[in-house]
DNA sequence: TTGTCATAGGGAGAATTTTCCCTATTTTCG
DNA sequence: CGAAAATAGGGAAAATTCTCCCTATGACAA
């Protein structure tokens, strides 16, 4: 019997939180809501939006790239330094 | 009984190829292979660093953050333009 | 206050990644 | 060529996100 090691994904918590701040930062600087920002994704909802902003989901680089692409930024431009 | 609409995670499989590649190339700029790679990310297998850089997954923000920790940039030099 | 808009967040089920272990294929080096 | 190293990828179980729908809270104007 193998010992089973406890499988926990890695989070990164603190980039969460500053990249959730500048995908805010930048959509507010282009005048959108949640809601509108969400409706460019072509997401039926908003919530995922908010979720992010707010650092509690892990999301996935294509989401990234779907932001960017809705705010009409490189990728680059979302990202915190470091 | 409600219509059963379809749920297909968005995938930006551009996006996903063109990260890889980037990735692979920094890798291999500073001398690492995939496995060395993923031991500095203290992940046990490297089959992820693999799927990666062949742009198979679409992987977490967070684990964008652990790869460019692991490679001494920052996440921005990761990224494709645009 | 009342109503409206925007943000925050709960919750369930399905889709997908992540993790872990293994093997196959390809490349490199003696 | 033959061995060793590196990359590619199969597969299963579990963790987590994603999607979708709904409600609560906060902000702000009439």
């Amino acid at each position: 019997m193998k010992k089973q090691s406890k499988k926990v994904y890695f989070r990164d918590d603190v980039f969460l939180k500053k990249l959730g701040e500048n995908i805010r930062k930048i959509r507010l600087d282009h005048g959108l809501t949640q809601m509108e920002l969400a409706f460019k994704c072509d997401d039926k909802d908003y919530s995922q939006i908010n979720r992010v902003e707010l650092g509690k989901v892990n999301f996935s680089v294509s989401y990234l790239s779907l932001i960017s692409t809705a705010l009409e930024v490189s990728p680059k431009n979302l990202l915190p330094e470091e």
